[in-house]
DNA sequence: AGCACGCCGACT
DNA sequence: GTCGGCGTGCTC
């Protein structure tokens, strides 16, 4: 075509009125971290709304989005503009659920399409689930009545209806069989719809057991559960304090009241059991949401909880971004866990984002844990958050007598990391039939090697920190990175063979020397790297349940949840460690973690005791723990974190950045410091303290923003992006501590 | 985030 | 001479 003709054809379009004037243009957000909605034409005869969940082109591939609301700008080059090419069948995503949406986009400074995208996270979920194909007995006679046929027949006489391979199955004869019968018309192929993922849970299946300080916390949320607004309560109860039956109570009021329920969990803690817990009290199983459900679950559960199917979803911190029919309550169990920050793409605290997920949508929100964090803890004393303290444990159960091992008085034989206190102790409890857990964050063999000849030690070539030996394996691994490499028979210094000294315990190390000490004694070892992987966790698990271990090492993956009937003693090996790294979360982090492993012992009221050995026994972590006095730790903690980390600098606190590498982290700070002036305290983290994936091409980095007032933080980030927009997208923030100004 | 394009090193 | 690594830029 010439280049006349085409502006003849322009002419033309201006001339008349344009039909594509007349299409309609809508924002789309795309599943890209574009600052904004993408414009998309909405072609002739497509009925679109706001939520609605569309396919569109991007580029060379077509992708999810959701029509967003506000006017289109139309500031795009109508040239760039394409249509949407399909919209799917299914419910638009609310007005809350868009509100809570761009809520997080913002608050987290992450591109809006990416949040949206944690909504739809359930690929070709969207079209309806495809029916049933079912038969349905007719009657008649087929024209010869085989043995088989017969059979078929009358299990079929039921009257229900049943699938092709499920009738076949149940005759015990072949399809075929089945296919012969429909083609003579004895059985109609009907459509049936989907079946439900699980069964409605009911309410009143049991009634409530609850008694006393159990009842009474309960009564509270209860009102306002009744109430449905927004309020959130902090449940802080020691372990086996009766904490679930108490916030399954507030579950069972918001059934009755018709709305939906969403129990956030950290993914460790969504076991069989409690599972089991949960259809012990309502009859029926909640729906499962975890990062490696089964695909065909996973889209099955979305849609239900889309159209409100499913009732209540038990799910790991991504079921927070469901978009459900008609949320009325979200529990938040161990509100404190770590698991609960996501630190890649959009980072967030799904703890937080609860909270205000009720805001918006206006419905109560239930924090729950045995030790608190710091900023829960916070906000119950400001009177925020409504806290509930369950103080007793339920039933005959006791919490273990506590005692640290000053172990500058109580050393360990050459050569050992066990103190003779401990070993007398795990002899004891072994004679009586009972278990010992003895716990120690570290996995592998040894945390350092070195060579005796030539001081060499064994360093990540990746990233600079100590290779961890792993004996089992016959490997050195890097923890932060993933790197391994076999460990070597000769040092790669000076060539020395059979020189090389492994430095300090892993739990490997201690169950060698607890089969030394103990050799008639079973041993379990656990940690998230053995052999068999979840699988075989899960079978240890059990056998250790059902007492077919005597002494169990493991590493904090025995602290979560798992309950264990006949551990009378629990050691924790280097109670520690964990308090010197340069996280300003040690002390909390380590209080949390030895509280939940002590908790572990004694919930079948057989007498049981903790020893913790230490070096600090004067740490105030150490003495809260023996003490069972979490409030002077929160005390403490709290004070020790305003001095800290939200000095008065102003208006704005501190901010902390970390990076690949601490000369990025240092480059990144000076910038900072030239783009606001203002703000005088700049901690910079490397990589060793706060490990980051190694992101090849682009820096990335991370700012670890600690402020009193979350608008300041925001003001100050904002202002920093538009003196460097070519940082835009490779900022990650991350908003610490400040859950406070979105109430 | 994903994908294409485009530029330089080791190999069928 | 190509295959393939990853740095750069773009997507309504």
């Amino acid at each position: 075509m010439s280049k006349d003709s085409s502006d003849l054809f322009g002419a033309l379009f201006e001339a008349a009125p344009a039909k594509s004037v007349m299409s309609r243009t809508v924002p789309v957000l795309v599943p890209m971290p574009a600052p904004r909605a993408y414009s998309y034409a909405v072609p002739e005869g497509m009925a679109v709304e706001p939520g609605s969940v569309v396919q569109v082109p991007l580029g060379p591939r077509q992708v999810i989005g959701v029509v967003w609301d506000g006017d289109d700008d139309g500031g795009v080059d109508p040239k760039k503009l394409r249509p949407i090419s399909h919209v799917f069948d299914c419910p638009p995503l609310g007005k809350q659920m868009r509100d809570f949406i761009d809520w997080v986009a913002t608050y987290t400074l992450s591109p809006p399409g990416l949040v949206a995208r944690m909504a739809l996270r359930a690929p070709a979920a969207f079209d309806p689930e495809p029916m049933i194909e079912g038969l349905h007995f007719i009657g008649g006679q087929p024209e010869r009545l085989t043995p088989a046929r017969a059979k078929v027949m009358e299990i079929a006489a039921d009257g229900l209806s049943w699938t092709r391979l499920g009738l076949a199955h149940a005759a015990g004869v072949s399809t075929s069989v089945v296919d012969g019968l429909i083609s003579q018309g004895i059985f109609e192929t009907i459509f049936l719809p989907p079946p439900p993922v699980v069964a409605k849970p009911d309410p009143e299946f049991t009634a409530s057991r609850l008694q006393g300080p159990q009842k009474d916390a309960a009564d509270e949320i209860l009102a306002d559960v009744r109430k449905g607004e927004f309020a959130v309560s902090l449940i802080d109860g020691v372990t086996g304090s009766g904490k679930t039956e108490v916030y399954f109570e507030a579950i069972a009021e918001t059934l009755r009241r018709g709305k939906q329920v969403l129990i956030l969990l950290p993914e460790i803690a969504l076991t069989a059991s409690f599972l089991e817990r949960f259809q012990d009290r309502f009859g029926a199983k909640p729906a499962e949401w975890h990062s490696d459900l089964a695909p065909k679950m996973r889209e099955k559960v979305w849609r239900q909880a889309v159209t409100g199917e499913v009732r209540v979803v038990a799910g790991a911190r991504s079921a927070l971004f469901l978009p459900f029919e008609d949320l009325g309550l979200i529990i938040v169990d161990e509100e404190h866990d770590p698991a609960y920050k996501q630190e890649d793409r959009v980072y967030y605290n799904a703890r937080d984002m609860a909270v205000v997920r009720g805001r918006i949508g206006d419905f109560p929100v239930v924090l729950v844990s045995a030790t608190p964090s710091v900023e829960s803890q916070v906000n119950g004393q400001s009177g925020r958050y409504t806290t509930i303290h369950l103080p007793t444990r339920y039933g005959d159960a006791a919490l273990p007598d506590l005692h640290l091992i000053d172990m500058r008085r109580h050393a360990p034989e050459r050569g050992g990391f066990l103190s003779p206190v401990l070993l007398r102790a795990i002899g004891k409890t072994v004679a009586k039939g009972e278990q010992a857990l003895l716990f120690l964050n570290r996995r592998g063999y040894a945390p350092l090697t070195l060579c005796r000849v030539c001081g060499h030690r064994f360093q990540c070539p990746q990233c600079s920190s100590w290779l961890v030996e792993h004996r089992f394996r016959n490997q050195i691994q890097c923890h932060q990175c993933g790197y391994a490499e076999r460990t070597p028979e000769a040092c790669p210094e000076c060539g020395t063979l059979d020189h090389l000294v492994a430095c300090g315990p892993g739990v490997e190390r201690i169950a060698e020397e607890v089969e030394r000490h103990f050799p008639d004694a079973r041993t379990i070892m656990l940690s998230s790297d053995i052999a068999g992987g979840v699988k075989r966790l899960r079978l240890e698990l059990d056998a250790i349940a059902k007492g077919e271990a005597d002494i169990v090492i493991g590493t904090q993956l025995v602290a979560k949840g798992h309950n264990f009937p006949l551990m009378t003693l629990v050691g924790i090996v280097d109670a520690d460690l964990g308090l010197a790294n340069g996280d300003p979360r040690a002390a909390e982090r380590t209080f949390q973690l030895l509280s939940q492993v002590t908790g572990r012992a004694g919930r079948t009221g057989l007498k049981s005791h903790g020893l913790l050995q230490t070096y600090q026994p004067q740490h105030p972590v150490m003495q809260a723990i023996v003490s069972g006095d979490a409030g002077a730790f929160y005390e403490r903690e709290i004070l020790e974190r305003e001095r800290a980390i939200l000095p008065p600098f102003g208006r704005l606190a501190s901010i902390i950045v970390s990076a690949d590498s601490r000369q990025d982290a240092e480059a990144h700070a000076r910038g900072m410091r030239n783009a606001a002036p203002q703000v005088s305290g700049i901690a910079v983290l490397g990589p060793a303290e706060a490990p980051i994936a190694l992101v090849r091409g682009r820096h990335r980095f991370r700012l670890l923003v600690h402020g009193r007032r979350n608008s300041d933080m925001q003001a100050f980030l904002r202002a920093m992006l538009a003196q460097s927009p070519k940082e835009r997208g490779s900022i990650q923030v991350q908003l610490d501590i400040d859950p406070q100004s979105f109430l």
